[in-house]
DNA sequence: CTTGGTGCAAAGCCTTTGCAACGTG
DNA sequence: CACGTTGCAAAGGCTTTGCACCAAG
C-alpha cells in the first residue's frame, strides 16, 4: 500500500541533497534534472505521502510556501524576516511545555509548532549598511 | 497618511465582534452585512494596513488561511488538528527563550512564533465515538 | 488482472494588484 | 487640486485534483 517508487527515491535523495527545508518547487527543479518527465503534481503528491508516512517532515509554518525537511530529529528553525531563508537552530536545552499550558478548555495537546524569527547575518549586514547610508544622507 | 475610514472602523469592529482569529473571508462576510458594497480586496488591503500600523495582529501561521487577531497582548494559540479551529491558550508561566538558542550562526533573533497543536473537545469526542464504532464493527 | 503511481492539464483557493472613480482635507 | 481609499475585475502564486495511461506484484 505504499511503494517506494523510483520517483519517490529520487525525491528523497534530492531533498537530502538540497540544503534541506526545500519547497516543492525547489525539489521539482532538482528532480527534473534527473527525471525530466516528472510533473509538479507528482512532487506534491509524493511529498505529502512521504510526510504522512513519516519519511519526511512537513513544515507547514508561516505565511508563504510550505517546506519539507528530511531531518526527522527534534529541532527548530529560524526564519529570516528579510529574505525568508530558513535555518536549523540549536537549542542549549531541550524545550518542555509540560505543565505550561493551562488546561485549554479541554484540548488534548499533542505538539507545538515553534520557529524563531530574526535577521540572518547577510541581511543584518545589508541593513546596517543601509542605516549608515541613510544617516549620511540626512 | 493613514485614515481611519468608515470601512476600516467597521472592519475593526467586526474583528472584535467575531470570535477573534477571523480570516479575511469571515470578516468580509460580516462587514458585507453592514457595507454591502465593500469588496474582498478592500478587506485584504485594510487588514494588511491595520496590521502594519499595529492595530491588529496578523497570524501568518501554519498551512491554510491567514488569520487576524484583535488581541494585541502576548498570548498563544491552540489549533485543532482535526477541524482547524484556533483558540487562545493561557500559559501558567510566561515563556522565555532567553539563552535557549545557541547563537545560530550570527542570526539576530527578534521573536518566536509558537502555536500548540491538538484536538479540540468536540473533535476529541467524535474521534472517540468513531473508535468505539470501529471496534464494534470488527 | 488489480492496485497503486504517474504525467498532464485544469481547476481551486487564497491573496494581491491595476485602474478608474471617489472623498475629504 | 492632491492624495489616500475604494470597488471591481483580473491576475498571481501555490497546491490539489480528475483522468487516462502505466508498472509491478
Amino acid at each position: 500500500m505504499f511503494r517506494l517508487t523510483h520517483q519517490r527515491k529520487v525525491i528523497l535523495e534530492e531533498l537530502r541533497l538540497a540544503h534541506s527545508h526545500a519547497t516543492a518547487d525547489e525539489i521539482y527543479e532538482r528532480v527534473k534534472k534527473r527525471l525530466p518527465r516528472i510533473s509538479l503534481g507528482t512532487i506534491y503528491r509524493n511529498l505529502e505521502i512521504l510526510a504522512s508516512h513519516g519519511r519526511i517532515r512537513k513544515l507547514d509554518f508561516a505565511g508563504g510556501q510550505r517546506r519539507f525537511d528530511i531531518n526527522l530529529t527534534e529541532h527548530y528553525h529560524v526564519r529570516c524576516l528579510n529574505c525568508g531563508k530558513l535555518k536549523d537552530v540549536v537549542l542549549q536545552a531541550p524545550l518542555s511545555f509540560d505543565g505550561l499550558v493551562a488546561g485549554p478548555n479541554g484540548y488534548e495537546i499533542s505538539g507545538v509548532r515553534l520557529e524563531f524569527l530574526g535577521l540572518c547575518p547577510e541581511c543584518k549586514a545589508v541593513k546596517q549598511k543601509g542605516a549608515r547610508e541613510d544617516a549620511g544622507n540626512k
